[in-house]
DNA sequence: TACATACCCTACAGAATAAGTATTGAATAT
DNA sequence: ATATTCAATACTTATTCTGTAGGGTATGTA
């Protein structure tokens, strides 16, 4: 029950592209180095957002890439969904054939409601709300360091 | 994002030992057959809760195991943490030193309040619910094959 | 057209985790 | 005593995670 570095990566990366790319798509390397991770991962785990149409590239100098779409209409839940795979909390949820206990099985409404109650969070949650967050934080920062 | 086999396991070992202990301590090849879990792999699942303090045993003879507690009085967060290990979905959460980011994170904050959803469900449910739904359930189905 | 920049793809590897088996030991009711 | 039942450890096999390596391909600018 954890989150992988897909996960993780991932989200950071969003916010990354959506926080630098007013200045026209953002290449690997400044990602790579801003947020710590080698240019080689860090492409692997870009094109599960890219595959999943959350992100655009552009090739050449001054290439890179870009968020897909306004970060107010990007769910927290699009975003892991595509880089940590579907959420799916137990195999019988998505698949009724692969546990003949279905018909009687009580547990499974046991995961589907914690599955349930994931998803809603995630979807709640949006990338713009994300940048807001950040903004706020930092300007509560530089405001401590002024005084 | 799945639940392993120690958690899918678990709860229907709880529920299990929850129907089935008005006649005493319930033994492992029993839970084994009406289960169909080896015994061996049981007995290391039904040693986390044991471990975790939901389940008592008696050797011997007539021997087994019990539910520790009475079922309204053990929650699925119980039951879960003990068998999946804590309800971490990333480490910062619980450690904030894994991460040298922690400052500014936001991403961070997302993990929170998924985590904290997900806790939130678990902890509405306990196993007394399980059992009352599996009564339900099967008195409608008798219900439907009565017609 | 040539070159630099940057994206694209496949293969491989070490480590950790998952999911069990196998074997032997210890306690207890009858 | 002894059959029954839980207890503990070690081992195995497969899969997933977390990357690294090394090339290949497309594109904009000079």
């Amino acid at each position: 029950m954890k989150i992988s570095t897909k996960g993780r990566y991932g989200l950071r990366i969003l916010l990354d592209l959506a926080t630098h790319q007013d200045k026209g798509p953002v290449n690997l390397g400044d990602i790579s180095k801003r947020q710590g991770i080698s240019e080689k991962y860090l492409w692997q785990v870009i094109n599960l957002a890219k595959s999943a149409g959350l992100i655009t590239s552009a090739r050449g100098p001054k290439g890179g890439y870009s968020v897909a779409k306004p970060s107010d209409q990007i769910t927290i839940l699009e975003i892991i969904s595509a880089l940590e795979g579907p959420i799916i909390l137990v195999d019988c949820l998505d698949k009724a054939e692969s546990c003949d206990r279905n018909a009687t099985c009580v547990t499974r409404e046991v995961w589907a409601k914690i599955e349930d109650s994931m998803k809603k969070t995630m979807a709640s949650i949006t990338l713009q709300d994300l940048i807001e967050n950040q903004e706020a934080k930092q300007s509560g920062q530089s405001f401590n360091y002024s005084i």
